[in-house]
DNA sequence: CTATAAACCTGCTGGC
DNA sequence: TGCCAGCAGGTTTATA
């Protein structure tokens, strides 16, 4: 469900309220939703001060003393911070603080995580395996990257080339930027190149101003939905107009997703 | 290398 | 009204 716009938006109020809390003990009730590093298990957690909470890509990180607690929301994951009505359905595990204060992870489709990894050990899932955050990219690296035969939005949902975009940002980044989804990384020139990571950029600032996109799941730490999907400009309008030209707008597979595009402003040759 | 499909899961929507 | 194919803010793994 979320991308970076989302977790970031999840992050900053989990950061207002977990930073100094310690943990009296996490409830599993969705056994497949957990995953710990080997040796490790709930209740190592217990008594541990939440010390950060931090966001590689669409990874969330709880800081702890010793440990690390790293989230994945996938799909349909759903974070409630004290929520007035706890959630009943698709619940499925609860972080309980000494202070009284619960976190709930709801998730309809089950294919969201939460990991338990030594401190150290989380450095080497997210420096190794995610590419750098879109803010961090140099044009080296970019041009370095576009190098390449795939289609530019396969590139862009590719976390290992670039952290946190996902259907919706990719799709509203390529529009902005006059890209058709399907262009070959290789046949972009360097400004259709530089203006596509600019506009990245500026989508994913734009949804993180909003509060994220609340299409269906997405619920910000504080539970309320967020208003990105009223400021986008192509993502699921198949068969609206253009804003820039009028033209119909038309829908397309890439790499299995939907993609969404002006055929005017968005020409493939 | 690149692209596509299937898996992992459940619920909703639209067409017939 | 009812059923069913198809689809959904993601990632990984197998197959062509």
């Amino acid at each position: 469900m979320p991308e970076l716009p989302e977790v970031e938006t999840i992050r900053r109020y989990l950061n207002l309220k977990l930073v100094n809390e310690c943990i009296d003990n996490l409830e599993v009730l969705n056994e497949s939703s957990l995953r710990c590093a080997k040796g490790l298990s709930v209740n190592d957690l217990k008594n541990q001060y939440i010390k950060s909470v931090s966001r590689r890509g669409k990874y969330l990180n709880i800081g702890l003393e010793d440990y690390n607690l790293v989230i994945h929301l996938k799909m349909t994951g759903q974070i409630y911070f004290n929520p007035p009505i706890p959630p009943i359905n698709h619940l499925r595990w609860v972080l309980t603080l000494k202070s009284g204060s619960k976190i709930y992870f709801r998730d309809v489709r089950k294919f969201g995580r939460l990991f338990i990894y030594p401190k150290d050990d989380v450095k080497y899932l997210l420096a190794g395996e995610i590419g750098p955050e879109p803010w961090e990219i140099n044009l080296s690296y970019w041009q370095k990257k576009l190098k390449s035969r795939r289609s530019i939005k396969t590139l862009l949902l590719d976390q290992k080339v670039i952290a946190g975009i996902g259907n919706i940002y990719a799709d509203e980044a390529l529009y902005r930027a006059f890209i058709h989804p399907k262009k070959k990384c290789l046949d972009l020139t360097l400004k259709q190149a530089l203006d596509l990571l600019k506009e990245v950029r500026t989508v994913l600032d734009c949804g993180i101003r909003y509060g994220g996109t609340s299409f269906r799941d997405y619920l910000g730490g504080d539970g309320k939905k967020g208003n990105m999907q009223d400021h986008l400009l192509i993502y699921q309008k198949t068969g609206g107009l253009c804003p820039r030209c009028g033209e119909r707008i038309a829908k397309t597979k890439v790499g299995g997703r939907s993609s969404h595009f002006c055929p005017k402003c968005q020409k493939l040759d």
